[in-house]
DNA sequence: GAGTTGATAAAGCGATAGGTTGATTATGGG
DNA sequence: CCCATAATCAACCTATCGCTTTATCAACTC
């Protein structure tokens, strides 16, 4: 075990985190630097306990760690996480598009095949 | 309306989309070229209706295509789709790399203070 | 036009996501 | 020690997800 379904768990956690408005919105916030869940909450019409699970969302998937100051438990957005994902994106992305070039040539290539 | 409420929307049901093995395997699948319901679900455990759902969820989300051949109904990959999703994650991922290097750069310049 | 094949629609069901409120746990200050 | 603050836990509710089975639709074949 171990194999490859831990990283499927993990990439369907990470999508999922991405898959909200308010986690996307936590994302952006948390790209501009380090806050607290009393300050990530503050914008939001929504208790601090619902903004408090979106964080653990975020957190489950990998996506934020936290650190600890007194009372506080700052979070912090992991770029690397973030390039897990852009990386499976890719993979696909760019394999598609090789897969239509290599259409548009075949095509090219009849096309001339008719002229004769 | 129509202002970014719709890109929000769309960013949920993309990502969405993504959370989820039976679909990232699909994608998988058609990075590969183009392919119809009944080919798409013959690797899976799960009902040909099954499959055509998760299609469906993919399709809503704009990340495949779809054509017509008769009785079929042949999926294809839309990679721009998939651009867009590496375009968003990008923009802070690259956001907070940024505000890493300054933190850096800052640290740096209060060891250097010290030395004094 | 009757049958066949590819794909979808509809209805139902268990699991879980997302939100609330109220009680509870840490940590720090006076 | 007592109180305030930051954050989480627990229980609960509703809506949606993922999947199944049954029935239906759409396009071709003979």
């Amino acid at each position: 075990m171990g194999n490859g379904a831990d990283q499927e768990k993990h990439l369907d956690r990470a999508f999922l985190a991405l898959a909200d408005p308010v986690r996307r919105a936590l994302i952006a916030r948390l790209s501009r630097g380090p806050a607290t869940v009393n300050e990530l909450a503050e914008p939001f019409a929504m208790s601090k306990q619902g903004v408090s699970k979106h964080i653990q969302v975020l957190e489950a998937a990998g996506l934020i760690t936290r650190s600890r100051n007194a009372q506080q438990r700052p979070c912090h957005l992991d770029p690397a996480a973030l390039e897990a994902l852009t990386a499976w994106i890719d993979t696909y992305r760019l394999e598609a598009e090789r897969q239509f070039r290599r259409l548009d040539s075949l095509m090219e290539t009849m096309k001339q095949g008719e002229k004769k």
